[in-house]
This record gives structure tokens, C-alpha cells and sequence, in this order.
DNA sequence: CGGGACTCCTGCCAGC
DNA sequence: TGCTGGCAGGAGTCCC
């Protein structure tokens, strides 16, 4: 589920019913996800309370009380889900809540099981376990080797077109492959980065190189940082994409992939006003790329 | 070094 | 109906 939007979507689902309570159990139900846990996980966990939550490309990062830091990625297939009882329900955002119940956490692929002193249950799902959780000193968090090498976020003032023309100045790999790697902007996955290849009329094929004039702006380069942001912003206001429920969550689901134009659309036509052709699918770096090979050039 | 292939893991779905 | 192969929102690592 998760890329940028859908991250964010969590962990402001998450903040409410976070921020402010103390972590009275936590169960940690396997030695590792993606990497192993760190050691004496619940330990390092327990009697901390948590001062904010933030997100830093697709990381969600919970500062503790204890100058440290519990950092989680949902890789392909992680989700938090918050089980609160009717009491303490009541206050919270409807999102992403399930009633709490005695067996929350005992699902095959529950990972993680929090408990926070206002008798709220946070449970972490994953059945690739491709996700990712640490825990290290809040100072470490410029130089932790998970964080040090993203590059800038795309909502911020740094992207912008002076940008990409120096950083993709004579890169020859497809502009596809650039725009997901999260060393130049950090947080487009898949979905994304071909929607806004699409919105800007850009082809995932052509080189990355293509977008800087001798080191300087192009206005292709300036149409691409306007359709990032736009697809971005716009998914974070309809609560991300989901694609699949099998957690079968009771809590509203994003709604972004029913606006997707390209994206699992093969052999569609295209969305473009007046565009006749077919959404084409290739594979670029062993994974899918949707676009319009007749308006995206 | 840049670029691409491979890898981790489980579940689902189309096609036979 | 049941099996098989392909594919899935990510990204670190290895190899050329």
C-alpha cells in the first residue's frame, strides 16, 4: 500500500491515538521483519511515551521521551492498525480504528503488538515482511544508515526544477528509474511516478538527462515537479490508494486509485482529453510501468 | 561509478 | 476444482 500519500495517511491516523501515551506492553511476535529487530526491542520500548510522529519519505518516525527514536517502514504489505475500545474510541478520528477485542494482535502475520496507557492496542501487520523497524538515538537520525542517503522530499521547497537539472544532469538511466530511486526524492514508489510521467506528458523511457539543459531548468523538468506535487497532495486529501483490503480494515480506505489514469490500467485508453491511444504496460528494473506511449513522449 | 538484476516473503489471481 | 506461474505498493546488495 504504502508510497508517500499512504504513509502519511498512517501516521496521521496514527497520531492521535499515539502521541502523548506511554507504551505499557509491547509483543514482539517474531525476530525480525526485513532486518532483525534491534535487540531487547520491548524493552527499549516499554515505559516510553511518545512525544510526535513524523515522516520522513516513506518512514514513519516516532520520537520518545527518552531522546530516541522507533522508526517503521511498511515496506509492500505493512499496516498499524489502532484497536480502541468504545470508551477511548470516542475521541479519536474514525480512521483506521477497529474495535478492540481480546484476539487483536493474534492474526498469522500480526508482528508487532503495542498496548498504551490509554488502553488503546497498536498492532503491526506484514505478511512479506518486507517492512523495516529500529530504534536508536533521536541524534542519530541524520546519520542513520536507513536515512542518510534519501534525497530531498517532493512536497518540500527544494524540489523544483533547478533541482532535477542538476541532479539528473547527464544520467542516462530511464527517467522512470530516477524518479524511484529515493537518493534524488525520497517517497515516490511505483504508482506515482508513473502518474505524474503521465500528467506531464513524459515518457518513463527517456533519459533522465533529458530534463536538464546543460546543468539549467527546462520547462519539462518544471511540468514534471508541478505533477508530482499535484498527484501527491491530491492522494494525501483522498487518504492515499488502496489496492488491496485483505486486512480487511474497518476503517476508511484511500480512494486515489480510482482516480489512477494510468497505473494497472493496460490496454485502457487513455484518460487524455482527445488522446486516442492505449495504456501500454513494460517492465523497467523488473517492475511495471503503465503510460501512454502517444502522449507521453 | 552507474545501471540493472536479483533477493527477501507471502498471497492472490488468471489461465490451463 | 486444482495446480502453476506470474505478479504485487520497496529497496538493499551484488555484479558487470
Amino acid at each position: 500500500m504504502p508510497e508517500l500519500p499512504e504513509v502519511e495517511t498512517v501516521m496521521r491516523g496514527l497520531e492521535p491515538a499515539l502521541v502523548g501515551q506511554t507504551i505499557v506492553e509491547a509483543e514482539i511476535r517474531r525476530p525480525n521483519l526485513r532486518f532483525p529487530f534491534p535487540e531487547r526491542f520491548a524493552d527499549k520500548l516499554i515505559g516510553r511515551t511518545i512525544v510526535r510522529l513524523e515522516r520522513r519519505a516513506k518512514y514513519i518516525l516516532a520520537f520518545l521521551d527518552d531522546d530516541t527514536v522507533w522508526l517503521s517502514h511498511l515496506g509492500m504489505t505493512g499496516r498499524f492498525t489502532v484497536f480502541a475500545d468504545g470508551e477511548n474510541s470516542r475521541n479519536l478520528a474514525e480512521f483506521y480504528f477497529q474495535p478492540g477485542s481480546e484476539d487483536a494482535g493474534q492474526g498469522k502475520h500480526d508482528h508487532v503488538v503495542l498496548s498504551l496507557n490509554n488502553r488503546i492496542k497498536i498492532v503491526y501487520t506484514d505478511p512479506r515482511r518486507f517492512g523495516v523497524m529500529d530504534h536508536f538515538p533521536a541524534s542519530d537520525v541524520v546519520s542513520h544508515k536507513l536515512l542518510a542517503n534519501l534525497g530531498i522530499e517532493p512536497l518540500g521547497n527544494e524540489l523544483n526544477a533547478a533541482y532535477l537539472a542538476e541532479k539528473f544532469l547527464g544520467k542516462k538511466a530511464p527517467l522512470k528509474a530516477t524518479l524511484l530511486d529515493q537518493k534524488y526524492i525520497a517517497g515516490l514508489g511505483n504508482i506515482y511516478v508513473c502518474e505524474a510521467l503521465f500528467r506531464a506528458g513524459l515518457s518513463p523511457t527517456r533519459k533522465s538527462s533529458t530534463l536538464s539543459n546543460r546543468g539549467k531548468p527546462t520547462a519539462k523538468g518544471e511540468k514534471l515537479v508541478q505533477t508530482i506535487r499535484a498527484c501527491l497532495n491530491e492522494a494525501i486529501l483522498a487518504g492515499g490508494s488502496t489496492l488491496s483490503d485483505y486486512a480487511d480494515a474497518n476503517g476508511n480506505e484511500g480512494s486515489f486509485q480510482q482516480r489512477f489514469d494510468v497505473y494497472d490500467r493496460e490496454k485502457l485508453p487513455c484518460h487524455k482529453d482527445g488522446c486516442t491511444g492505449t495504456v501500454k504496460r513494460l517492465v523497467q528494473s523488473g517492475r511495471s510501468t503503465f503510460y501512454c506511449p502517444k502522449c507521453q513522449k
